[in-house]
DNA sequence: CCTGCGATATTCT
DNA sequence: GAATATCGCAGGC
């Protein structure tokens, strides 16, 4: 297993947002290790994209984002839980990769502790933006870090998925540039119900 | 299984 | 004052 190299952060965050699904997030934070397949992304761009954090330019919160591809962006949202994405491009582009959900590989019981619970399913421990970032220890003082040498948090190379394993779909959570499909989902997350056709 | 709503920091109007 | 890249709980079916 290898981190990902620096380049392969250096690219559009929609081609970044397909190439995670399939790889490991892993983090050693107090000790613990936990990590989880990455299974749901969001790109969100720069100044072209009005759903983005982005568009209006750079903020107290946002700043991280302008970074380079391969720094962490970590934001607080709702007054309550905070997001990770990996930051995409060039500095100063201000394009990102939004994490939204995982597949628990190691540290699940460490996972459980850090949510306060076992749910029935496992996947139910990081199938969100906001719990995967419980589950896995994520928090403010990762904001910035740098994923290509930072010990506490990387991207292992694990087993990308092939194209027709993606499924795409519009942002969730979002009211601006809806028109934008530019969510990715593992084919083999999506639940037995009314869900997203497989064109 | 589903829908509605409250919590609450940062940013924008 | 309103909106927001969310979540868990309460209640209805």
């Amino acid at each position: 297993m290898a981190r990902l190299p620096h380049d392969f952060y250096l690219r559009d965050a929609r081609e970044v947002a397909r190439d995670l699904l399939g790889r490991t997030l892993v983090t050693t934070i107090d000790g613990l290790r936990t990590s989880g397949q990455i299974i749901e992304t969001e790109a969100y761009l720069g100044k072209e994209d009005m759903a983005s954090h982005a568009f209006r330019g750079l903020t107290g919160r946002n700043s991280a984002m302008f970074l380079s591809g391969g720094h962490a962006y970590i934001y607080f949202i709702y007054g309550m839980y905070h997001c990770f994405n990996v930051v995409t491009g060039d500095e100063g582009t201000g394009e990102a990769v939004l994490i939204r959900g995982l597949r628990p590989i190691d540290g699940v019981e460490t996972m459980r502790m850090r949510r306060g619970g076992t749910p029935r399913h496992d996947t139910a421990l990081t199938d969100g933006p906001g719990k995967l970032t419980i589950a896995l220890g994520i928090g403010p003082a990762l904001n910035g870090t740098d994923l290509n040498d930072d010990p506490r948090i990387w991207i292992d190379e694990g087993s990308p998925l092939g194209a027709d394993e993606i499924l795409a779909t519009p942002r969730i959570g979002i009211t601006k540039s809806m028109e934008h499909p530019w969510r990715w989902i593992a084919a083999s997350a999506i639940r037995p119900k009314r869900g997203e056709s497989t064109t």
